[in-house]
DNA sequence: ACCGACATACGAAACTCTTCGTTGACATCG
DNA sequence: CGATGTCAACGAAGAGTTTCGTATGTCGGT
């Protein structure tokens, strides 16, 4: 039991993630650029988070350069299932059947997304099968 | 603008928004009774998130009686659907269709939660045209 | 050898979340 | 009346998050 479960990233923590799936391995300096084209973060701070997600073990960092390159431990499709899994958990009494029925009524989608849920569902029952 | 958005509640506040959905108007005391089937937190605990999280508007309080009553603001679903939203803001790029496929694929459905799904495919397709 | 640019590390401040002990009000029972 | 039990209110402690200033190290050029 080297490592354990990966904590649930915070929010600043998932916007660093969202720039390091987009970007690949990145440097704190690529990081911040990236992010401060929406809102304003200092350079530190986007450090400092890397650092901090480092310990937490979501992010692995490479020290050979010196200029530290990060890149994410875990892909986005994983993490995304991980925090949709918490949140069926939390809010949704464990259902994720629940939790999609929810998303789809509460939006309206157009028929191409629509289309795309219905050729899943396809694929899904034929995998079943 | 006399009140504004409602805040994400948090696990604590969600577990106790749970109790106050399933029961619907209750005491602190019955709250923290339910709560205390599985895990063990205090009284006063329970007594003080209810009081936060009447300052933050997500719950109301009728203190005409002694043991105040406290019942949730919104709605269960109307909350799904915001901490919904919120997450495919925060983790899909604001597509909620890409969050309703990653937790389709995800997981094993089985048979008869399929064709739920499907059918609410149909029933919002009729509705669009 | 020095200077400026750029990098990490450290630590502190402000804030939120979660927990619970203590206090004081009030009612009920003996 | 006084003891006991129930309740809300308050404050504080400890952990985690987010922010950033400052210190320190290192590289490249002049």
């Amino acid at each position: 039991m080297s490592d354990r479960q990966p904590p649930r990233p915070t929010d600043s923590e998932l916007a660093i993630l969202g720039v390091l799936w987009e970007r690949g391995p990145s440097t704190v300096r690529e990081v911040h650029e990236q992010l401060n084209k929406d809102g304003a973060t200092g350079y530190t701070t986007v450090l400092k988070l890397l650092q901090i997600m480092t310990e937490k073990g979501l992010v692995v960092r490479d020290e050979s350069e010196r200029a530290h390159v990060y890149e994410s431990r875990y892909g986005e499709q994983k993490t995304q299932r991980q925090l949709l899994t918490d949140l069926a958990e939390r809010a949704f009494g464990g259902s994720a059947t629940k939790l999609v029925m929810q998303a789809l009524s509460g939006r309206k989608a157009n028929a191409a997304e629509l289309n795309a849920i219905r050729e899943l569902l396809d694929t899904l029952e034929g995998e079943s099968r």
